[in-house]
DNA sequence: CTGAAGTTTCAGTAATTTCTGAAAGTTTAG
DNA sequence: CTAAACTTTCAGAAATTACTGAAACTTCAG
């Protein structure tokens, strides 16, 4: 298992990619090595490819089951495990996204919301809670609505994106055609 | 400098979750310690505060200046520098955006670009480049789109968020009332 | 049940990252 | 120009994180 320099170029640098998206370099450069892979690759392919330990492939493995990123298969008459990555890369971004909100911003969510609920003791605390909440506002509203893109088909999601700047007109005809809900803040 | 138990909760936590960010521990604090006090602080109170050396709060803020997230503020008769944070929280995830996509998202696209540019030599080179491309062909998607979000006022953004599950809908009215350009996917 | 073929775990080591504090650099009042 | 008040730099130390490889464990064919 030798890996091309093309390959060889794009595991490296996806390890570095991975060590600043939630993994350490290893399991992005396993990942990698599988996604560019028509084949399922085993244990020791993998280990010889990146020149890595034994132990070292099974941690990676184990991580990325934590993520679900891989799927597991047998090959008759081989008693190896053999490894590829699971799903379209789409999938593998939402998974990432997801896996990250819960194990990092759902974390601090939840922090901010117990920290407002303390009262305040004096001014500065006052003003201290005020930014928490906004920054609890903040990620509450890009969590719901990464939420409901994902919630989206691939299609229409994959529509409104190459919509691009035409965003802003949909918006107007919105406003033209849809009557709004009751609410509070508005203008009229 | 002593910080309440709130914010010392607030301002730990900030810090764990910044290196998961693109920063290390001690900038996260920082950070968050510069924003839920209402006074810019200079580097003896921050370093006092997190109980840092004054070494590493300066190496702290130039890291903060390098992603443009404070501004710098003399108060007059006073020597020292004191420090406050740089815009609305908005802006601040906006700019951490930013950052991210110049330093690891763009490089990805240009190493990825050149390794189609490179002939395949073989069917695994082939298949790999064809993974290749279908994630060059994501970032550069979701690059576009968070750019197109980034543009619009931040009133039509809250409101586009807000709309939520309701982007479904307006989808469908626009293609209704909007003729789409020429497209030589389209199926009819 | 046995042992061969495989996988996982984990203590110790290696590599990397971060932090300290003393020295060098900068700015400004007088 | 001088020296006090401050900031920055950076070599080495400390802390953290990742990796190795031997031992323990699991699975399965015979």
């Amino acid at each position: 298992m030798k890996m091309s320099p093309k390959v060889e170029a794009f595991v490296y640098h996806f390890g570095e990619m991975g060590s600043k998206w939630g993994f350490n370099r290893t399991v992005g450069q396993i990942y990698a090595l599988l996604v560019v892979n028509d084949q399922p690759l085993n244990a020791n392919q993998i280990g010889e490819a990146l020149s890595i330990s034994r132990g070292n492939v099974s941690m990676g493995i184990k991580e990325l089951h934590s993520w679900q990123l891989i799927n597991l298969k047998h090959i008759p008459g081989d008693r190896k495990e053999y490894y590829s990555p699971k799903g379209t890369i789409w999938e593998m971004a939402n998974r990432v996204f997801e896996e990250r909100r819960k194990r990092e911003v759902d974390p601090t969510l939840t922090l901010l919301r117990n920290l407002q609920l303390d009262e305040a003791n004096d001014d500065a605390e006052v003003y201290a809670q005020g930014k928490m909440r906004e920054i609890h506002d903040l990620l509450e509203t890009i969590t719901q609505w990464s939420a409901e893109l994902q919630r989206l088909d691939p299609a229409k999601l994959h529509t409104l994106m190459k919509l691009g700047a035409g965003i802003s007109k949909v918006l107007s005809i919105k406003d033209q055609f849809i009557k709004p809900k009751k609410d509070p803040n508005k203008d009229s």
